[in-house]
Parts: C-alpha cells; structure tokens; sequence
DNA sequence: ATGAAAGCGCTAACAC
DNA sequence: GTGTTAGCGCTTTCAT
C-alpha cells in the first residue's frame, strides 16, 4: 500500500504553514525576503509533508532549465569513467545532467532527439558517428560541446585529448628505453585514429627514426589489436604503440601465445587507461587522458555559451599523461 | 550565431497554420479529432519551423510524466548491458527512461533525489547497497524495482538473477565433466554472494559432494580473486567456480603464473558473462544473465504498480544459463 | 471538426 | 516581510 497517492504542491505546505505560496516558494529556493521564523517553520511543514519542488513546473516558469544533456554510449568504458567527472564539474556550475544512453539499438539521433524534449540548454556528446551538418543542424538550436571528436563547425565546441601528443609520449617513452624499431597499429576509421596516427609518425622521423615507421591498420576492439599481431609476427619490432587499450590487449594475447615475452621481446603501449589496462595480468603501459580536466572544459565551454560569454578557443586540447606499467622495458635485440 | 533565440510554441505553429493551438495540440499526439487537410497542414508547418513539444509542460499539464526513473552505477558493466535492455523495454511500453548515475562521487541518495525531483513514476535501482528501511521510505512515494539485489520488503518488487541456480548449473556442469574436488571463491559481502555460495554447496550435496565442499571467501573484485588463487595453490582443487568474471580473472592469472595450467590442472567457471569473460585470451566459461529476461520483466513490474494493476508474484526470478569456454574441461588428476 | 478557456505547479513582478 | 497576480507551454473539457 503506497501512500504517493498525490503529490504534495507548495500550496499544501503553503496552507499547512498558514502562508502564501510565494513566500513558501522563496523559502525553498532560499532567496531573500522571508523571515526568519516563517521560513523555519516552512521547512519544517515541508519536511513533514515530505514536499518536493516539482522541477518541471519550476523550470517551465522560470523559462530556464539550468540542465546539461549528455549524449554517451553504453558500451564504451571510457564514456563512464567521464560522466563521473562531468556530475562533478555540473554541479559546481550549478547545472544537473540529464543523460541519454546510445546503446545497439537506440541511435544518437534518438537519444539527442530525447534531449531536446526536455529543453536541456546545451547538449554534450560523447563521440559518435554524427556528420559534421547533422551536428551543425543541432548547434542551431542550442550549444553544442563535442567530445572525443572534432568537427570542422565554428558552432560546435569541441573538448578532446591531445591525440598527437600522446603518441609522442609514447614513442618518447619507447626510444628513451632504447627502443628503435617501433611499429604502430592503428585504429582504422575511429575518431582519433588519424591524429594518433600522424603524432606517432611525426615523433619518429622527431627521433631520426622514420626508416623504422611501420603502420599496421587496426581498429577500435581486441580482434583489431590480434590481427594485427599476426601481421607483425613476421618479423617483429621491438615495441609497439597502440590505437587504445582493447586492441593492445588482444595484440599481447597473440604475441605471447606465440612465445614471444613482453616486455622481453617486445614493449607495448596502449591508449586510455582504461580499467582493462589496469589489470593484474596485463598490466598496461598506456596514455591516461586526464577525465577531471576534459569535464571541467566541457562543461566550462557549454555554460559560457548558454551564459553568453563565449570566450577563449573553440576547440580545446587536453595534454594526457604517460603511466608507465610492466609491458614496456629496454629492447634485448 | 545560433538560431535557437526562442523556442517555437505551440502558438507559433497555430498563428503560421492558421488554427487554433488545441487543434495543433490534438494533430501533434495524433489525437482523433481533426481533419486529414489540417493535420496534413500542420504537420507541414511544425516541421517547417521545426517545433519539438515542450515535454515539460505537457507532462506538467497532463499529470502524468510516463517516465521511468534508472539507477545505476558507472561502474558497473553489467549495467550497461541492462541498460541497454531496459531502453527497449520501457520503449515497447510506452514509456522514456531519465537516467541517474551512481559515481564514485555520487550516492545512490542523490542519485534517487534527482529521480524523484523528475517525478518519474517509477524508480529502477540498479544493485546498490542501500538499507531495506530506505528504499521502503522511497517505495512509500512511488513504485520501486530493485533489480540484482533483494529486499524483504512487501512493497518493493525485486527482479533478478536465480544466483543459486546459477551455481547450480555451474557445479552440474563441472560434475559431468568428471570434477569432484570442486572449490567455490564466494563473493565476500557483495549482493548475491550468499545465494551463489549456498547454491554451489546444495548443489555439492545433491551430487553426493559434501565431503568435497569448500569455500574460500573473495570478493568482487580482480584482487580478492587473486587472494583466493594464492590460498588454493597449496592443496588446489581440479575445478573452481568463482563469485564473478572478475575475480576469476584475477585467479586466473595467479593459478597460471603459478604454473598451473587451465583447465588442464584446474577448471574454473566465473559469473555474469560480462565483456571480460569474452575476451580472447581470458575465453571464460561463466554463468550468463538473461539481460533482456531481465529488462522485460523489470519494467513490466513498474508498469503493472503505475497503472494499478499488481498482479503476479513480488519477486521475479530468472534463471541463468551456462556459457561453456575455453576454461573448463576434463580433469587430469 | 474546430476554438475558447481553464489550469497543471511553480516563479517573478509588484503591491501591501 | 508577505501576499497578490499573472503567466510559462501545454492538455483538456466544453461549446460552437
């Protein structure tokens, strides 16, 4: 038996405590103008009553909503470990997420499409595949702060990684070992793939090292990563950077399996940092995007373009950092 | 510069269509009601000024938000997997999902406050660890689905796993296989661990296994199975079944460290079929949830208490099944 | 088949 | 310091 059977308005705590809605409604958003003893009393009525402010009706008023949509997709781990930094950073700008899951069978179009239903006033998106003019075509409507992705629009924010730095750090980190020989496997068509890609080149000819660049195409998951480690088997480097941690963790599978030791015989680096990378048995050398700064930023961008003071850059560029763990070490050969 | 200056109303789409905002209003939920030429007319105007209805106000209006409210906990990758489920099925029902996330930064408390605020009509928890007291306290407001935990009491529904079941089919399948000195690593204090350990020692009993009955306690995470592997090493068992994937991760890699080899020395069968379990070179034998069993069955339960409707048993129990990989097979000693 | 009008629960002017 | 009033954008009788 379930006693919700109506909901408790301003006007029942308004009657109960023998006042008028409004100086109910200004002291439970504690703005200023009720007496002290009134506003004691209020709360305690409402507490009693077990009174919670309905924020459809407050926002429908108010004419702001004062919340965020995110856009993420379920199945990607990084997507979690950044909405734990995005509540944070929501919350200290004094905004609320409403989140809107992709997932296998429910598209970005539609889990935006929600989003705009409940007049959130900025959407972030956690990459996806939208086109640049679908995205335009959002960003007409309301701010838009993409992250983990570029897009070629003046409209659109976008927030991400420094994709070339962190394979300069770990290229860095594999030729400060000693390492010469260090091959790269891509990640195909994903976002972020190209500039990790080019940063990885460019650090290498940095080094004098262009006569050893050797791109092997890949891709976002651990088969990508297991592919490609046939392919290098042939004739293996000593190292190996990789697209993301997934894909490094199937390319360690295959090269152990075929008896070659890591670091032993070859160092690998992955991307990410994801909690995979992070476990006992695999142990990962990786490039940690720092999750709490990217957030900050996003959510920074998106309230200075709701507020209208856009100011500073459009796109920013967060640095990652290298976490050395046990898959690399100095080469033997 | 952004378009999006003023939101368009239904009073714009009327003043533009030349009709009256009730009219518009019954063409835009495809209310009978109206003429094929007019809602052809406004349809084509809506569009034309791209008109999104506001769903605040109309939930506000209509008394109903046809919402349904979702913990869950960023943490979790089963989670995500439910997620998933539960958009199709609250979808088929005719109801939208807000979701509200569990962080390491943000309780559960929170999490439900927001939910609440959003005057869902019902709430879906994911797991969590709050007291069977405090999520009566919620029931008393609105209908709750405790999904992945119990709660003893009459007011909350509880859908999930049959985690004896689960253990059982785990143990038969080690059994046929010919094990008897078959270990069980429990899953500490974690929900679901209790059930899971009585269900391997009934199911121990009922193969005439007693004498053979042994568990050793864990934990949820890689670690506590990593703990376990280490006290198994000195009298290891043929076969083991762990509390979930990630332990048995964990052991994994300590028992195969060790020297031992899976499943030639020992067998070992996890729990949850999570992504992990699949990968290739983990290649788990686990017991897999009925994920959209699950979802179907959760939102079917909110639905029923919402529209009034209670019928069927308080707790809906779904068994698991068997997913055979690569970790189990013949003993050799 | 369509329109006028009332009001969902709340906030924001303004008056008292 | 507190109450009165007028809506926010929509749905929903009830007339027409």
């Amino acid at each position: 038996m379930r006693s919700g059977e109506r909901r408790i308005t301003l006007a029942d705590v308004a009657a109960e405590a023998g006042v008028s809605v409004a100086c109910v409604s200004i002291v439970m958003r504690g703005a200023p103008g009720a007496g002290e003893a009134t506003r004691e009393r209020v709360l305690k009525v409402a507490e009693e009553l077990g009174y919670r402010p309905d924020s459809r009706a407050r926002l429908l008023r108010s004419g702001r909503s004062r919340l965020l949509g995110v856009v993420f997709d379920v199945r990607h781990p990084f997507h979690h470990d950044l909405l734990t930094g995005l509540y944070d950073a929501a919350g200290a700008a004094g905004y609320q997420l409403t989140l809107s899951a992709v997932t296998p069978r429910r598209g970005e179009r539609t889990a935006v499409g929600d989003l705009l239903q409940d007049r959130c006033e900025a959407i972030v998106l956690f990459g996806g595949n939208m086109r640049s003019a679908e995205l335009a075509s959002i960003a007409s409507r309301l701010p838009v702060v993409a992250m983990m992705r570029s897009a070629r629009r003046r409209d659109v924010d976008v927030v991400h990684n420094d994709d070339a730095l962190g394979s300069h750090q770990a290229v860095d980190h594999l030729v400060s070992l000693g390492h010469r020989r260090i091959a790269h496997v891509d990640g195909g068509t994903v976002h972020g793939s190209a500039e990790r890609r080019a940063g990885y080149q460019e650090a290498m000819r940095r080094h004098g090292l262009a006569e050893f660049i050797r791109v092997i195409p890949g891709g976002a998951a651990e088969e990508d990563g297991a592919r490609a480690a046939e392919r290098l088997l042939v004739d293996p480097p000593t190292a190996v950077t990789v697209f993301n941690d997934l894909s490094a963790t199937g390319l360690l599978d295959v090269l152990r399996r075929n008896g070659l030791s890591v670091p032993g015989d070859v160092s690998v680096v992955g991307y990410d940092d994801t909690s995979l990378s992070r476990l006992a048995h695999i142990d990962l050398t990786t490039i940690g995007q720092d999750i709490d700064g990217l957030a900050a930023r996003a959510i920074e961008r998106a309230v200075e373009r709701i507020e209208g003071t856009p100011s500073g850059p459009r796109a920013v560029i967060i640095p990652p950092r290298l976490v050395v763990r046990t898959t690399t070490g100095a080469p033997s050969r």
